[in-house]
DNA sequence: AATTATTTGTCCGTATGTATG
DNA sequence: CCATACATACGGACAAATAAT
């Protein structure tokens, strides 16, 4: 995130005002004149944090009226600074559930279309991740690094621009919003994934050959299958830390 | 759209212009002092089109190299007037086929969570959508908006206001592609949709009857049944008026 | 390593348009 | 029709960052 910029920092701290309720739908913002002066800005800068929070449809502005909130509904709510600062909320189990029922409606579905439209080059590089993926086990950091360029070297195959942009979008507002989850839950820096191991390996290899095989249906339920046992250990996982509090 | 102001005037048609690909990805656009004599409007307004603009990642401004059109998966694609934009490019067959695809796998995914969290007044409100299109079997032009208030009011029982809100958007631009695709085959006017009948109604009473029973999985396969049915009528009733060409 | 040129970023005084009362 | 309040729009000035020399 670039915060070098006054608009950038002012920005995020009226976006996270709104998607973080402070600023509720409906109400209006201070007049252009008043923002700047409370913001110790100008009114340049302010006028273009409405622009790029209108982008985002939070916020509307009609003469006379003023600015206002939108209702949640209108929100643009798959434009990565909204997810964002969603996933900042604490207390946030809803949102968190209702991304990963995104996640495991779509990313089964990509893996259909990757196993029909992958080229030669798809395979290889499905490969290539995999085997750097076989190769980290021993190595926790280095797991997760390799996990995410296998996940995304998968979607990639579907070669549908928009579910690989939606589901990057996806995936990374995810990892942000179990970080901020768990990390109201127990004050420890730990993530929330479980470490490596032989069986989940064993998983990821079986998406890759079902997609190598063409096999459609059974690519889509191997990543479906991967994604629920992956969801069920954090649960467990977390569950265990939290219960027995060895501290 | 509100083209009210200068804003968004040129918005549109710079948005426009980046995503028909004129202006291509790596290119540079002149910069705002030449922009603003080029297009007739003050400093003010280039700089906020740019940030609205930048607010959807087809570009980023940096100083000194000046403002570049960003590659095209960096794109906010899940932006209604990215997806707009996109809806009116001729020739845009497989970004129809993309969309297709991800409706294909979000909106049954949709019915199953519709058919377990939808609460009693989902389901009342379901039920007076599918009457209102019942009752309009016999008018064209009411059947295509009470065939969207009923989809709509099957994706709102979902209660995940994420899904909801990705299938508003996508629908909508949907909808247009196919608007954009139709018309360019032909030059009628008419709606590339099959008119209302039976058949479909009794799929779409399926997909309600599930939700209402409450069964997840048949909600899911009742509606992916519909939706490759009616864009099977589609194509045919497409390329039954093409091919002949009764004209 | 220092200088300069270029472009975005920022500030502000002012003017216009539009809707409300 | 006038007064008010706000967004919209204009443009001159300067600061900051950085590429090229």
């Amino acid at each position: 995130m670039s915060l070098q910029n006054l608009s950038d920092q002012l920005l995020h701290e009226l976006g996270r005002q709104i998607v973080h309720g402070v600023l509720q739908p409906g109400q209006s913002l201070p007049k252009v004149e008043d923002l700047s002066a409370m913001k110790g800005v100008s009114r340049t800068v302010v006028r273009e944090v409405l622009k790029s929070l209108a982008a985002r449809r939070l916020i509307e502005s009609t003469t006379k009226i003023g600015t206002r909130v939108c209702p949640r509904s209108n929100w643009q709510w798959w434009d990565r600074d909204v997810l964002t600062w969603a996933s900042e909320v604490e207390d946030n189990h809803a949102f968190l559930t209702n991304l990963t029922e995104v996640r495991l409606a779509l990313e089964p579905a990509a893996m259909e279309l990757a196993a029909r439209n992958a080229t030669e080059q798809d395979i290889q590089h499905i490969q290539e991740c995999f085997e750097r993926l076989q190769a980290s086990l021993d190595d926790e950091e280095e797991w997760v690094k390799a996990d995410y360029d296998f996940h995304l070297s998968l979607i990639q195959a579907s070669n549908n621009e928009l579910i690989i942009s939606l589901l990057q979008t996806l995936r990374l507002a995810l990892e942000r919003s179990r970080h901020t989850t768990f990390h109201a839950i127990r004050q420890s820096p730990a993530e929330p994934f479980p470490g490596p191991n032989e069986e989940i390996l064993d998983r990821h290899r079986a998406v890759m050959q079902a997609i190598c095989d063409k096999d459609g249906a059974l690519a889509r339920q191997k990543m479906y299958e991967l994604l629920t046992r992956v969801s069920q250990l954090i649960t467990t996982n977390q569950q265990g830390k939290t219960k027995k509090s060895k501290y």
